[in-house]
DNA sequence: TCCAGTTTGGACGTCACGTCCAAACTGGAG
DNA sequence: CTCCAGTTTGGACGTGACGTCCAAACTGGA
């Protein structure tokens, strides 16, 4: 596949709305392309359908997920400190894309072969997790856990929890929600 | 919409396999008809076509969720042990219909209005975790909580570390998966 | 016996998809 | 400047699945 020009690729975050509309079916690869002002021909140059934009979208948001979990990680502070960054980190991705974010959610499957799409997920958010919870369970701040199934519960927590501000308030303030998924994940539900 | 007969129902579970085979997208309505032995014409005869099928699948599978977290809030015992409960019963449901699962998980877009899906699944899992909540801070068995988000995250949680079992298994072991939820939403990831 | 509802095969029009092309444009190498 | 490879674009086109329609057969209860 072709590299993709910035300029079209930045103006593809503005199909995000297009597809969200009337959901990502209903929506025509012609009004995608009216829509960002790209003509269609140019679109099938550099992709091979919508699903293919999709997929190009998932990677753009799964690489800034990365890179702000990245940054999260490298944080000073105990490993529960940090996990609790990369948590606030997944948050701030979601909220600055809210559009995006439901789209891809709800259409994950059409975005690409699911085995990869897991792995790509995995790399950028589930691996660092495990890193840090490790860490974490090293310098005392955190338990012994499972970390793989930890770290995807970690992530389904705060995907549902953003995914339903999204829906209720079209926006999502990453420290309002990281403060009552902090409540659960580290303290526990249970009373001590 | 017709009541679809038992016959035809029982059958559609048999769809979710096709539909998983090479994606949903992939699957055309006639390789469905052929796979479950039931005519084309008889089909659009109950659904508008693919995606109303995804729906009815969807709709059975949280008439399930719905029956058996009903079960596990009546049991007797404390918020806390209920609400144990409860996530396990969505996990039973999850790994007796693995493939319905991850079907539904990856196209839940294609299964109808966002809004509506949100509202059946708040009825069936949100409603009940959410009364169980506050049961469960009444006996001082779990924390005061934000029921709303806590719900969503608990349901985000159980999703996803269940749809990791069935990708990775193609299988889910209920309480293999719930010990290690627990660990994270009851004691918490932090140490005491 | 009758009838309303169901079941089925087959034929059909529609529509978006993805392909293809030819012409215009771009920008860097020589 | 000239050339060329790569890019951009509009438009035309064949394909295939969709969903509709129909007419005939079947079902079961009134």
């Amino acid at each position: 596949m072709k590299q993709v020009p910035q300029a079209i690729a930045a103006k593809l975050a503005l199909a995000a709305p297009v597809f969200a509309e009337h959901g990502f079916e209903a929506a025509k690869i012609d009004d995608v392309a009216r829509a960002i002002d790209v003509p269609r021909a140019t679109l099938y140059y550099y992709f091979s359908g919508k699903e293919d934009i999709l997929a190009f979208l998932l990677q753009a948001m799964l690489a800034e997920v990365a890179t702000q979990v990245q940054l999260a990680v490298r944080t000073e502070g105990s490993g529960r400190e940090r996990l609790r960054a990369v948590l606030r980190a997944q948050l701030e991705v979601l909220g600055g894309n809210p559009d995006t974010a439901q789209l891809l959610v709800t259409n994950i499957g059409r975005a690409g072969r699911l085995t990869e799409i897991a792995a790509a997920v995995d790399s950028a958010f589930h691996a660092p997790v495990r890193d840090t919870l490790a860490e974490g369970s090293k310098d005392g701040s955190l338990r012994e856990v499972d970390v793989e199934r930890t770290a995807s519960a970690l992530f389904g927590a705060v995907l549902l929890v953003g995914l339903r501000e999204i829906l209720l308030h079209g926006s999502l303030s990453p420290d309002e929600v990281l403060a009552d998924v902090e409540v659960v994940v580290m303290d526990g539900l249970a009373t001590p």
